[in-house]
DNA sequence: TTTTGAGTTGTTCGA
DNA sequence: GTCGAACAACTCAAA
């Protein structure tokens, strides 16, 4: 090991120069950096929204780099091999890359570290993805927290250092290693809805995550407590979409919550509860990797779910004939995102109303989601379907018409995307671009009739879980 | 070890 | 129309 030979920065779902640990560490040495991103196992399995999102996110980085006059390596293949390539083309002594934690991705770093470390190089992960690692929060018996309040309480006492800045000097190497290009590998591919309707709706990069942010707390964050479960409202940050890409870190949202605090904002502190709700999907995600998988609660093994059927493929479509539940779906279709709060009823109405398992929902966010993200998907389909981490009251089932009154009274968020009137919203009209023609949806067509009745659909479920308890 | 208090997000019904 | 109780009892975390 020499210590003028490049260092190769791995970078994965940390698109961005300020506040990155790893980089900001190779970039101290003062040695060469390599910057690089691999199209590896674990996009290769990504959904499709994911997957053309990230391929964004990746240009955009690449762009970014080019402009400080560096570069990001492309390559496709098992991130192991491919790395073990590049270092021998470039006589790199050392590879960094920030810490993941879901299993699929623990998988694949453990399997890069000890064969990089096999070769004698020096294979380092650091901290950038989240405020706390998922081991620092124990209880006092030095277990793993599985209720939210008690973890909070816990975190909140841990101080949060401050963001790093870019780094002044990404010192580049004397030639660089080939590079693929990024349009040849189609990352858009599986996107049969039309990317380009939710292109219009995107906000990519590390600059737009940033005025992203500043523009929520300049505009929104006084009024979050209040207002962010108002559908129609933008109350909301929408910041999701640039976390999971590490567009943005989560430190930078931290510290400009605390600022907001300290002028007296009151919804600042909601919102930093907001991104401890990240904190604890990864902390559970990470104690409890099964959580992707089967229901965290193992009781919940022999609840009657029906699997994949003719209604839930209508949910999939926004043609239920619950207006709130289709406008958040079609929102889910155009835009790649939706409210959170719509998220809960969708879920709620799929996994209750209509008795479908979890895996279903989360198959298809997975799917279409803009802002996937492995831990809070997870702990939120499992939380609404009721086999998650939480009190779990069984008959806790929403009702999208009476939440619908309270959460979109003045019908803003349903007219935007359910057609309505002589003028429809263009977001509602844009839905019909946007789903594949297979769905044989005419333009402005939607479900007249709910396709099972509130009443009849609750009953259902509660009948169900009564028969599971006894 | 036992006890105690609390647990993100709700709905319905009847007074 | 409004408001409180019932829905039922369990798990978690700390004292």
């Amino acid at each position: 090991m020499t210590t003028t030979s490049p260092i190769i920065l791995w970078f994965r779902r940390d698109l961005r120069l300020s506040d990155h640990p790893a980089l900001y560490t190779a970039a101290q040495t003062g040695r060469p950096i390599i910057p690089v991103w691999i199209h590896d196992e674990c996009v290769e399995t990504l959904g499709a929204a994911p997957k053309w999102r990230m391929g964004l996110s990746v240009e955009k980085f690449g762009e970014t780099l080019k402009g400080i006059g560096s570069k990001l390596i492309l390559r496709r293949g098992k991130a192991a091999d491919v790395l073990k390539d590049l270092v021998k083309e470039t006589g790199a002594s050392t590879v960094y890359w920030s810490r993941a934690y879901d299993p699929e991705a623990i998988k694949r770093d453990t399997a890069v570290k000890t064969s990089l470390r096999e070769m004698g190089l020096k294979a380092d992960s650091f901290k950038g993805h989240l405020l706390f690692e998922p081991w620092v929060a124990q209880t006092k018996a030095g277990g793993f927290f599985k209720v939210y309040t008690p973890f909070w309480n816990c975190v909140r006492q841990i101080p949060v250092t401050d963001c790093l800045p870019v780094p002044t000097n990404i010192t580049p190497p004397i030639t660089w290693p080939k590079t693929d290009n990024i349009a040849d590998w189609e990352m858009g591919r599986a996107m049969n809805r039309g990317a380009n309707v939710v292109a219009k709706h995107v906000c990519v990069g590390e600059q737009a995550a940033s005025e992203r942010l500043a523009h929520f707390i300049d505009a929104a964050v006084d009024r979050y407590k209040e207002d962010r479960d108002f559908a129609g409202l933008p109350a909301t940050s929408r910041l999701s979409e640039n976390l999971t890409y590490g567009e943005i870190s989560p430190r930078a949202l931290y510290h400009a919550g605390r600022a907001a605090m300290e002028r007296g904002a009151k919804g600042a502190e909601h919102f930093i509860k907001e991104v401890v709700w990240r904190e604890f999907a990864y902390h559970l995600i990470y104690h409890t990797p099964q959580i992707t998988k089967s229901n965290w609660r193992s009781e919940w093994d022999r609840f009657p779910w029906r699997d994949d059927n003719p209604d839930a493929e209508l949910w999939r479509q926004g043609m239920t004939g619950e207006p709130f539940i289709d406008a958040g779906m079609r929102e889910l279709y155009v835009t790649g995102i939706m409210h959170n709060r719509v998220r809960m009823l969708a879920g709620s109405y799929l996994t209750k109303h209509l008795m479908t398992h979890w895996k279903v929902g989360l198959d298809w966010f997975s799917e279409t989601l803009i802002d996937w993200d492995p831990a809070s998907n997870a702990m939120g389909w499992q939380w609404i379907a009721g086999c998650g981490p939480d009190a779990a009251l069984y008959f806790r089932v929403f009702n999208p018409e009476t939440q619908a009154e309270k959460f979109d009274g003045d019908r803003s968020y349903r007219n935007r995307f359910i057609p309505s009137g002589e003028n429809p919203h263009q977001d509602a009209m844009s839905f019909y671009q946007a789903i594949p023609r297979s769905w044989g949806l005419k333009t402005g067509q939607k479900q007249e009739e709910p396709i099972i009745s509130l009443k009849v659909g609750r009953e259902r479920a509660l009948t169900a879980y009564s028969a599971q308890k006894a």
